[in-house]
DNA sequence: ACCCCTTTCTACAGCCACTAGAGGATTTAG
DNA sequence: CTAAATCCTCTAGTGGCTGTAGAAAGGGGT
């Protein structure tokens, strides 16, 4: 299988799986005798690993972690769970904090601009407010 | 007012106010005899206007384009409102999205991963499955 | 006058996770 | 045989800063 094939077979971009080749993601794989890297089914699963982590909203230093920890079967798995509830945690106060910012936004343009001029534009006073 | 008092005058780090100076968000302020910036009230209001718009999410494009409409007193200022319910729409819909994130993660720590070993790791499969 | 610490200056590199483009080689289809 | 698609490497750009190096200037105490 040819890079392009990996792409598509992933929904990846080309581009995207050199640039993991290079920041080691992925292995380097072998090569034709013109120089095209040439990949196996485990490649395709490795690549869906990494994109679904990356859908997950994983760093790719955590997904370093997993796939390292995947790599060694007959480990302990805490570790990987711990990696995966940490970054619950952290969706969870994004999530809080966009909510947050979301009631901010609202209730400016609940407060109504209708038609008037700059100067008295009750959006634009409202974010020159300093923080409350 | 030197930088540093400007600075803690908006709770702004020196290096970004100098940031916001090179790309055209802050005008070039006079300098003292030895090249010192100097900085007035109207500086605070302006950094201060553009923090609180970072916090709110806004894009420097975004507040570049908020900027120059509030130094055009007498325009209509419906052009402003439109960036921030346009922005608004935005926040709403990352939202949604992390919080369907939040959905799959956390069903994923529920399934829970009692101390087995990596091999059967729940996470780790989760992870794994192409995406439903 | 001297010393030292802090602030300020410029200019540049680095962060994250890619993406895009130049310019060339190779492969495949018609 | 040619044209299009795919592939290669290398470089630079994105956003919004942050951090560093090395130098100059300012202020306070001895």
């Amino acid at each position: 299988m040819q890079i392009g094939e990996l792409a598509s077979a992933t929904t990846t971009k080309v581009t995207t799986i050199r640039f993991y080749e290079e920041i080691g993601l992925l292995r380097r794989p072998a090569r034709t005798a013109s120089g095209r890297r040439t990949y196996g089914l485990s490649d395709v699963d490795r690549l869906n690993f990494i994109r679904n982590s990356r859908r997950l909203g994983f760093s790719i230093d955590e997904i370093r972690s997993l796939l390292a920890l995947a790599d060694q079967p007959e480990r302990d798995c805490s570790e990987a769970t711990d990696i995966a509830s940490r970054h619950l945690a952290d969706v969870e106060e994004r999530l809080r904090q966009l909510g947050a910012l979301r009631d901010e936004l609202a209730s400016m343009s609940a407060a109504g601009c209708c038609a008037k001029t700059m100067a008295e534009c009750r959006v634009i006073q409202a974010i020159a407010r300093p923080v409350a």
